[in-house]
DNA sequence: AATCTAAATGATAAAAAATATCATTTGATA
DNA sequence: TATCAAATGATATTTTTTATCATTTAGATT
């Protein structure tokens, strides 16, 4: 935990940036709640539990600059507000998301399975790949035996 | 053209909506505009130039009730705007986007390639997949020779 | 340690997108 | 043609995000 903190401090610091203190308050509340994705909403109302100071402008001119320093990710899951989440560490990519249509939840698959894809896309696209996002919406193991008919499952909030 | 507008007139009585001139209207924007990805606000323009009474609200009725019957499809590329595309006729899932960072350009995979990778999701994550979504973000064929260096190509804005 | 200055912050206004409300109109059916 | 639920248009409202600007702060410089 500290690392990561004073790691990001440094990445910071790299851009000539500072961890001012409002800073460091809404880096630990994201580090506290890596598996969940947060909006700048959440994000602003567990910052001011522990610094109750914090102005919901700042939180969200620190998730930009996370953001453009490629410290966390966008995510976007089509509910109409932007989410963030830490980008893996060493991971070149940002990796895959399951969203239960039933329950809402989200689960991670942290690993990469898109190489043989991208290969394909830079092929025969011609399209140099910085990045990705593949989501996939259906049922979760958890919500599979209540949903009787799955292809009735309401996907017109899907974006 | 006239072909499509009689199917989706029958896929609404199948529901029984009305394809009232104001949603004929919406569907041949989209129609006519097919190979883009058009958002409300867009549609709303391009609508009035031929039907001038038409109201925003309308259209974003229309739109939402093309996407719960599934005739068309939401989009999210990040813009914070929703955008609108036609389901392709027959096929079981949504194609593929290639977003070049660069021009902002929107590319298209029309097929299918997740197969394989769909089926490890449903067997490793026991996750029943109704739909997906996948979008690569990169230099496009066009860019790529005003591009020195890909990897500083901001993708801050990318959700 | 006191001073300085650009960077950062907080409060709030404003913009932008989408949804909700409600009186009025319309289209299909009897 | 009369009826009535469905649909529409105008507009208010909500929600999320960005912009503005006076004030404060962190860190460098004396």
């Amino acid at each position: 935990m500290e690392e990561r903190v004073k790691e990001i401090k440094q990445q910071l610091s790299a851009h000539s940036y500072k961890l001012t203190p409002q800073r460091e308050a809404t880096v630990r509340v994201l580090l506290e709640n890596e598996q969940d994705h947060l909006s700048a909403e959440d994000v602003y109302l567990l910052v001011k539990e522990k610094a109750p100071e914090i102005g919901l402008a700042t939180v969200y001119r620190t998730l930009e600059l996370l953001s453009d320093l490629s410290i966390i990710h966008k995510l976007n899951f089509g509910d109409g507000v932007t989410r963030y989440e830490f980008r893996a560490e060493g991971a070149e990519h940002h990796h895959h998301h399951l969203i239960c249509l039933h329950c809402g939840r989200v689960d991670e698959i942290t690993d990469d399975w898109l190489g043989p894809i991208e290969n394909r896309v830079q092929k025969e696209f011609d399209f140099q790949i910085i990045d990705h996002r593949l989501t996939f919406h259906g049922i979760c193991h958890r919500c599979k035996d209540q949903v009787k008919d799955p292809k009735k499952a309401v996907s017109s909030k899907v974006t």
